[in-house]
DNA sequence: ACCTTAAATGTTATATTATAACATAACATT
DNA sequence: AATGTTATGTTATAATATAACATTTAAGGT
């Protein structure tokens, strides 16, 4: 079996002048669908809202935001509504909690299952995901010369994205 | 000014067989009291004694557990206590946050500030903090080709320790 | 179509983590 | 001792998340 050479690849990156974001959220709707109906899971009409409002932007969204947004349409939404959906959506990888700042951010390529790198913008707070074979070889590597085997990698990186360096001067 | 090779360093190792704990913690806290000396700051009793909390094992701790422990001791602490106690400590560089647990672990070396890579078993919960240039070196270096400028990282990998993986064949 | 079961959602209550706001006490300097 | 600053006490509440049980909805077999 071949290994193909390991690159760094931008699941999702800073959005750029002109982003159209309604396409963006389309695409990640369909993507979500297809590849739910591919696993044999269910895409309810509660998850699939859920999943429209955290991909609402680039910026992570807050569960207690999400609720609210959902208690305007159903008055029956409580906490559990939304963390169920959430739960759901992260098992499936279309979503991503942010853990330092407890909020969630859609995942530009559920279809394989996968944890990225997040490179968060502190102006702006859009967050970008990497998923770098590099960084990840590098940490089983340096972690392994302690004996410590990987399940799980948690890589949040805050800064400043290039448009937001840019405005600062 | 010459830069000397950047070596991965051990912060704070997996305890090992043999490790005892008292002379680890009394170690922590004569480095946090020379540290605060230098520095101009004031570790006061209360301070201390929630360092000292932290410390107690190499697991990360909850605030909502020290304040337990506080109360015990001394009625009049609330939440505010902890936490002020926890914000003074980790902005010495003596505690860090381990945001996926929400929990609290002491540093091994505040001497110098810096942000580590955790490692965290999820067998027996111990945590260990690497500081590695290399992993820093290449996050950087990646992050620059998005055009984006660091300003801290959070690593928080999670597995299972060398002691656990060969307990548990 | 009907029954059964499993999965999803509704509902109420509560646990856990963290901060706001203002009062008082301790300490350092003059 | 008077003063300003830093630390702590105190009360209240905000923000995040889960437990436990009831009800509804969907899926698969007959």
């Amino acid at each position: 079996m071949k290994k193909h050479k390991s690159h760094s690849r931008v699941l999702m990156p800073f959005k750029e002048n002109g982003h159209s974001h309604k396409k963006c959220l389309d695409s990640a709707l369909i993507t979500a669908e297809k590849t739910c109906l591919a696993r044999g899971v269910r895409l309810t009409r509660l998850r699939r809202r859920v999943l429209e409002l955290v991909w609402g932007s680039h910026e992570p969204v807050k569960a207690y935001d999400i609720l609210d947004k959902l208690r305007d349409e159903h008055s029956g939404s409580a906490p559990p509504t939304v963390y169920r959906a959430l739960d759901f959506l992260r098992a499936e990888g279309m979503v991503h909690k942010i853990e330092s700042l407890t909020a969630y951010v859609g995942c530009g390529e559920p279809e394989h299952r996968h944890i990225g790198q997040f490179l968060i913008c502190r102006a702006c707070g859009a967050v970008a995901e990497m998923d770098d074979a590099e960084v990840r070889e590098l940490l089983a590597e340096k972690a392994d010369t302690l004996g410590f085997h990987i399940d799980r990698e948690m890589i949040e990186i805050k800064g400043l994205c290039a448009a937001c360096l840019t405005e600062n001067i």
